[in-house]
DNA sequence: GATGAATGAGGATTCATTCAT
DNA sequence: GATGAATGAATCCTCATTCAT
């Protein structure tokens, strides 16, 4: 309760104001705990947005797992839209939070957690395009993740909160790169 | 003289260690002048933090008004690769110091100049697309930013330094996205 | 206790080497407590000062109102000294303070709180002199409180500490100014 | 020349805005020189304002020896008016300044010249009510002047700016102090 | 466990003064 | 003499973190 109180309140200020807003005695203030309880629950302020950004990747995992799963048997091609929807359900949940997040997972030191995450999705991905026999899967996986975290981000900044079209137009951009 | 030992000093400041390392005194030791001298020619820390994002986004401006004039006469197709690659330069320069400044973009308050800029940049590519025919130039001039700025950063953060073979890539989704 | 400290710290700094000499450092450390709990309890080393004022206004408002309670039914003429020796009340209690604090009151930006006081001051005198058909008392309280305060501040700069030979001059301008 | 334009800047910035905002770039940039140039013909920040308090208590002198000098014969019920007129020219002629001025004196570490000057006005004055046979001419003398230059600041702190009203209201009160 | 007052290092900014040109 | 860029000590203020209750 308290855990998701300072994570919710934390997200709420990165949604409206940013990092540079973020303080630890405004998210217990705004959690309605204090501070004391803030630091029983997480070590620092840093992880606080770390674990914001676990569950954001986590999640996107798990969206993606789920997907993968249902598209199994599928011909690539028909699977690119669906996979790219997955991919980006997180922004079309919380697009501003999303994007606040993803500037800030640069900055952060190595997180274990997180670091496993991120390579569980690239792992997934590599043994996708591997199963479909493309051409340096990693490097593909690695750009196709990298095209579309970019343009959902900047689409989430332009104030998109309809994903769809923007799901279309990564799978245009998708499909070409894979040459399909 | 001054000026530039400033913005040079904080450029390496964020190359090698981030925003959060990025402090008025250290900038000025780094470069070799007094902290008065750094507020005789900068208002605020924020201040230089977007000049040196000023700087990276007129020489993209120069960039790609350069490349846009030599390929006037061109087919769109034989145009995108060219294109990118300019768009690209700034991050073949200095790869860490382009997604740090890109990072750091989204949070740097409204600046008049830094905005003129890129509506320069956007237009520019908007123009050439409706030259072209290409349905929806807006979207398409927007989705085509992203996806090349998203790709060049992930490259970059990757640690990537010859972006040549990124550009390569990302000119396949491009030419993906307009159905070339 | 804390907010006390820091008042009497500011207090002592000020009769010892004026405003130049108080800042919030040394406010904190002569108090006792960390810079960081000064701020707790104020915004700004002005508050602290404003505070101080408002204090002063306060004691003054409350010295004059209970000399005036007591001395309701007398004539005009016999009330002069006692009001006198209210309104210079606190200048006997700490008169280096006194004069410090009067002098910052005008460079102070405009303080809801202190002018409410002066207010009621200003009110308490101009109604008592109407109510002795004095001419103008409007003008005749604000000369008064004037007269009062600068020859007050005149002799606690110049080293007085017992004020009641100063009260009686005062009352000897006092009434020549109400034609008594 | 260069002298007078900082005296002047540094009188009108004074007026403006007070002591807070007095420093000495902008002192030279509203005299239209240099900092540099400042330094040239003032030795610190400090003693710009001395030699503006100086010169007050100058005019002042003059100012009441001038009347002095010609009310020497009237008996001192008549003189009391004229010599605080006299008093309280220089509030006439700027009054804003005046009360910066006076406020600041206080402050101003020992000014060999200032004090030369004051004792010669408190000299003058003593004379003057010992010859016509006051009591305690030392004190009165001090008194007087405090009252008249609490008024006075008084008045002008309030805004008026024709100060011969107050100069009978003055002379009231000091009629009624010295027993006329 | 919870609280929130207290801490104090860290960092931004100002401004009197100097001095090379 | 004049200039104004450069200096850096001084000061304000913030905020992550601790700990006594």
């Amino acid at each position: 309760m308290t855990v998701e109180a300072i994570l919710e309140a934390a997200a709420r200020i990165l949604e409206a104001d940013g990092m540079s807003a973020l303080n630890t005695n405004l998210v217990a203030q705004t959690a309605g705990v204090s501070v004391g309880s803030l630091y029983q629950y997480f070590p620092s302020k840093e992880a606080i947005v770390a674990e914001l950004i676990r569950q954001m990747r986590a999640e996107m995992l798990l969206d993606l797992e789920t997907a993968a799963a249902q598209l199994a048997d599928l011909p690539l091609a028909e699977q690119v839209e669906p996979l790219i929807r997955a991919s980006v359900a997180h922004h079309q949940r919380r697009p501003v939070l999303a994007v606040a997040l993803e500037g800030l997972e640069t900055d952060l030191p190595m997180q274990q957690e997180i670091d496993a995450l991120k390579g569980r999705i690239a792992t997934l991905l590599v043994e996708l395009l591997t199963r479909h026999k493309v051409t340096d899967p990693a490097t593909a996986a690695f750009d196709l993740a990298a095209m579309t975290s970019g343009m959902a981000n900047a689409a989430a900044r332009g104030g998109v909160t309809d994903f769809e079209p923007v799901v279309r137009r990564i799978t245009r951009a998708a499909q070409g790169y894979l040459g399909i």
